[in-house]
DNA sequence: GATAAACTTCCATTGCATGAAACTTTGAAA
DNA sequence: TTTCAAAGTTTCATGCAATGGAAGTTTATC
């Protein structure tokens, strides 16, 4: 009998911890000893040093000189074939490169994943105002212009079932109370985009519209300012013209 | 005994295999169903079945509605973490837009993998002719402008290990014998640049430049046209302040 | 050059993965 | 609607691959 497995009181399988590895690095994490690893999964160390070296041997993960480890370029080549990459990111590119020159602004590319905005792409330049949204990083639906849009066209059922989980305040202009957002995303569906003004970040505004395909709204391109520079109707006109032709592109990129 | 086993000789280790599904995934299969996987990988479905439902419980997979499996959101999540995403993708990506605003052709950039040019980026739009690298795709290094640029960098010792492989020659006019590459390399590093004509694809040639980084080249970028509008001066030139212009974006990055 | 910390290897033990077979669902044709 | 084949799912006895404590080895630090 193995008194630490039974201590633990969960026999994971290998897999879930190699997975479990895997996902050590975020944000946060770009690169780990492998001691760090074991301490952030609580895997004993050989264990631990057996399934990293597996990782590395399959090149989901490398270790650089510095002898610290790194997600692996096979495992980033494997993603790149994820529909997020492969259709959307893809065909949406181009379009974002022309938003970003014409506009010098910080421009984002959103979907909805596990009730949270996952960001498939970001532009962000010298000129820009700085942001803490960044690509493959999640951010709340309620408090970002392209969460509203994503939320906002979701099925109403869906959207209820958002407000009922506990809702973050990053700042005091965020709106949480059920009834204030319900109004806000209903407005959002009439007008066509979301606004939101430093509800996640002091100083800074966002407008956002969503991408539809369909008749559904697959994604949101948004754009973040600073609040000075918040000039509504040239932003949205500009945006909207983008998605209209990043939809454009979604539709001959599947034909 | 078991004797399914006895006979592939091979008792692969569970996370090889999972690993080994997850490669399934590539350019020519973005979406594939259970029993593809099985026939790919040469796995018994019940195996197959097991590991593939523990990717989706973990999110490194996902079923669609055509109950197809496609990579998952979790396993892109992470890849956005490597380095080449985190810190070089992230570095290049406005340049590379203003690159393509400037020039509306097709912009890539890649890195040495493998012994191959490892795309890390594309920007392609109507304007510009097809080509078939892709963000995650890998093309040799000795038939694409990138690709002479990262061997050029290389120690002449790598250089002449790659030198000693089969070079395949997809074009007539691609150059793969080893004396004439030879000095084609030698002339990238004199020039600072490299230029492919129709050694990949008909019709198209492509010049490309190093990103360099404490001495050592990281990275190229490059530019693929119509032969016809193939200006080597104003491209080297366009292309030589954009790579200075992403060097200085990633020493700024990891201050 | 000594000491600690990080990492790697070893190996007896056993619990998890294994895959053939039986079963269920799906989708298309009759 | 019924029928059928292909695709997918579950089961379970078996034994091998994973386990992790402990003992070595390397690397970094003072």
């Amino acid at each position: 009998m193995s008194p630490a497995r039974a201590q633990t009181g969960a026999p994971t399988a290998l897999l879930e911890r190699a997975m479990e590895i895997l996902g050590c690095f975020d944000p946060t994490h770009h690169d780990l000893t492998l001691t760090e690893i074991a301490e952030l999964t609580k895997l004993p160390m050989s264990t631990c040093h057996r399934i990293v070296a597996t990782l590395v041997d399959g090149g989901f993960l490398s270790r650089g000189s510095d002898r610290k480890f790194r997600v692996g370029t096979r495992l980033w080549t494997i993603a790149q074939h994820a529909p997020l990459s492969d259709r959307l990111r893809e065909s949406a590119l181009p379009t974002l490169a022309r938003l970003y020159e014409e506009t010098g602004e910080n421009i984002t590319l959103a979907v909805l994943d596990r009730g949270q905005a996952l960001y498939v792409d970001r532009l962000v330049g010298e000129r820009s105002v700085p942001t803490i949204s960044r690509a493959g990083g999640h951010l709340p639906l309620h408090t970002t212009g392209v969460g509203k849009v994503l939320l906002a066209y979701q099925s109403s059922a869906a959207i209820e079932r958002y407000l009922t989980t506990p809702l973050v305040k990053p700042m005091p202009q965020s709106i949480v109370e059920p009834d204030a957002l319900r109004a806000e995303l209903a407005e959002v569906r009439a007008r066509g985009y979301a606004i939101t003004r430093q509800e996640m970040t002091a100083g800074s505004g966002s407008i956002a519209v969503p991408i539809m395909r369909n008749g559904k709204c697959v994604a949101a391109v948004g754009v973040i300012v600073h609040l000075a520079r918040l000039d509504t109707n040239r932003l949205v006109a500009t945006l909207t013209q983008a998605a209209a032709s990043i939809s454009k592109e979604l539709d001959e990129g599947s034909r």
